[in-house]
RNA sequence: UGGGCCGUCGACUAAUGGUAGGUCAAGUGCCUUUGGAGCACUUUGUCUAGGUUCGAAUCCUAGCGGCCCAGCCA
């Protein structure tokens, strides 16, 4: 069973199943494939085609296979298989029957040689090179090579050679005879195979001629009963290719039909860019938390249920568009809300002294882990005399709207005390490094004196005595612009990379409670956002990833008096 | 410039000839022991011009705008 669906708005992909289901075409049945090449690692964009092949299967009582697409040796390899698969499953997606395009190399093969018998594929010795000018021009008809009129038996011997590895790489290759004058270029006589001597990934050696994409895509599709092939847009103009070959050789009839790809502001989603980002170590690797990669964002702390909730909500069409990024943001947090444990940390500490507090006592305050969640119950926090609050929530001068602590001021923290700013100290350079506060014993846990006098915020804080050290980091858009790929002459899209996309912080502080946190699990750290225990932590010292921060109304403010001085 | 595809609030997406609706974002208010969450409310949209029709986002025509295609990549 496959991760269940939220109901979903129909879209034009579930409507021709609908209707192909109507008119009974595939004998009402469903089956998908999600067909990566395995060349890279997925992301955030294969989430989206991978929630549709699964999805929409799943829907209908359908199946759907994983296909690794690996007709190019030079470019795949089984790091990749795995990585693959393993997060396709961590999204919660389960395929049917595990397939590898070079399982079928044998047949398509055979059936080379069968279109080769039918007068329908030829081998050509044009280079590379006058290929390409034989093509001719978006504007212009290509013209026929003058190896297109080999006599089959020619072709046989010839693409037997090229199978047995007489000949090297780019001396010939088989075509496809179609029409060299077709205002679509994929329809001038397309490669079929080309020859590679190199090793496979699964086949080794056995092979020194691979097939094209689009001669094994839709074969295979074939072969295994697709019946409702989705792609992304740019292999529309493949379509009739796709159609010509499984109608030439007679089998199963695939249907191609094709969607927007995803793009997301901010955010870069070409496995060649990601790549790149990789070997030139601008990120830590493919799972640095700032790549959109599928570990990335896992890394990161972001849910499966949440990726699955985001690719539902954005629907699927064939417009050309880009999802603001705050839309993926919105829906971790409402994953987060519901079920992260709530913890108090501090990122920036500032030492709070509480003077009327007796110098040695400690107590415990019962904090709720949860408050979305009653079931998730309470816990006990320490509390003394020396704290620690953030930077942030205290102001000498606090600027209009600012609710938090400053001198002469009376807060809560939360779940202890009801607190207010006598004095500070300074360091020489003037900046306040201790801040000196009274508490009221009538506010104990947080509630409402007898006096009923309100206040107007709640800060968190930490035990200076009990608080253990971590590391946190926090991470920003890796890129600068909305579309990354937008850039000035001469320069590429590294030149957009977010300087500040990492921000390393070496000694935040948090509750003891989580000392033992297990790697990947998953917090609110109160009124800062949501964190993930970094799997790379060492025991006893947790790293905290930030996965997103929570919405802060007081940033908005703030933003809006310096945005009007 | 040949071919293919696509134009609906700021973003994404519904409405399948019959009330332009939802989500995100933005804003306002309520509530709050997280300036979180939640709740309520609000703003903004059918690319343009013609046509068909009782009625057009939807059908037709013509424009305009965007994306994709000239790998022995996928």
């Amino acid at each position: 069973m496959n991760a269940s669906a939220e109901p979903r708005p129909s879209n034009f992909i579930r409507d021709i199943i609908l209707d192909d289901l109507k008119t009974n075409k595939y004998a009402g049945r469903v089956q998908t494939r999600f067909p990566p090449e395995p060349n890279g690692y997925l992301h955030i964009g294969h989430a989206k085609a991978i929630c549709l092949d699964f999805g929409l299967a799943d829907e209908f009582g359908g199946k759907t296979n994983l296909r690794f697409d690996d007709t190019n040796p030079s470019k795949e390899e089984t790091e990749y298989v795995d990585s693959i698969m393993e997060d396709v499953k961590w999204l919660g997606f389960h395929w049917d029957g595990l397939f590898y395009a070079s399982d079928y190399f044998d047949q398509l093969h055979e059936w080379a040689v069968q279109l080769i018998k039918a007068g329908k594929a030829y081998v050509d010795d044009l280079s590379a090179d006058e290929i390409r000018k034989y093509r001719g021009t978006l504007t212009e008809p290509g013209k026929n090579s003058p190896y297109r009129d080999r006599p089959v038996d020619e072709n046989l011997d010839l693409f037997a050679r090229m199978k047995a590895g007489e000949f090297p790489d780019g001396s010939r290759v088989l075509r496809a005879k179609i029409d060299m004058a077709s205002p679509n270029l994929n329809m001038r006589d397309p490669v079929m195979y080309r020859i590679l001597h190199a090793s496979h990934h699964r086949t080794g050696d056995k092979w020194c001629i691979y097939p094209m994409y689009d001669y094994a895509h839709g074969q295979s599709d074939s072969l295994e009963k697709i019946t409702h092939s989705m792609c992304t847009l740019e292999f529309e103009d493949h379509r009739p290719l796709y159609s010509w070959f499984i109608q030439q050789l007679g089998i199963f009839p695939s249907q191609q039909i094709e969607f927007d790809r995803l793009n997301l502001t901010y955010t870069l989603l070409s496995k060649r860019k990601l790549l790149q980002l990789v070997q030139n170590k601008q990120v830590s690797g493919w799972d640095d938390p700032r790549m959109p990669t599928i570990c990335g964002i896992r890394r990161r702390g972001y849910t499966p249920e949440a990726i699955r909730n985001f690719c539902g909500a954005i629907g699927v069409s064939k417009t050309n568009g880009s999802i603001e990024l705050a839309m993926l943001e919105h829906f971790v947090r409402e994953d987060l809300n519901r079920h992260a444990l709530r913890v108090m940390a501090v990122l920036r500490p500032l030492k709070v002294v509480i003077d009327n507090y007796p110098e040695n006592q400690v107590e415990e305050m019962d904090a709720v882990n949860n408050p979305e969640e009653p079931a998730a119950g309470s816990r006990k926090v320490p509390f003394s005399r020396v704290l620690y609050i953030e930077q942030d929530d205290f102001r000498e001068e606090p600027p209009p709207k600012y609710f938090r602590l400053s001198p002469g001021r009376e807060v809560r923290l939360r779940y202890a005390y009801f607190i207010t700013c006598t004095s500070v100290v300074k360091n020489e350079k003037g900046e306040v490094v201790e801040v000196h506060c009274t508490y009221d014993p009538a506010t104990r846990g947080g509630n409402t004196p007898p006096d009923g006098r309100k206040v107007k915020s709640t800060i968190h804080w930490v035990s200076a005595a009990h608080a253990i050290d971590v590391e946190v980091r926090l991470y920003d858009n890796l890129f600068t612009k909305e579309d990354p790929g937008q850039t000035e002459e001469g320069k590429d899209f590294t030149s957009n990379l977010n300087p500040n996309s990492l921000e390393v912080v070496s000694h935040a502080k948090l509750e003891p409670s989580l000392a033992a946190a297990p790697a990947g699990s998953r917090y609110q750290f109160e009124r800062l956002g949501y964190f993930c225990v970094d799997p790379g932590s060492a025991p006893g010292k947790p790293v905290f990833n930030r996965t997103v921060a929570l919405k802060d109304a007081w940033a908005r403010v703030e933003k809006k008096q310096s945005g009007k001085p």
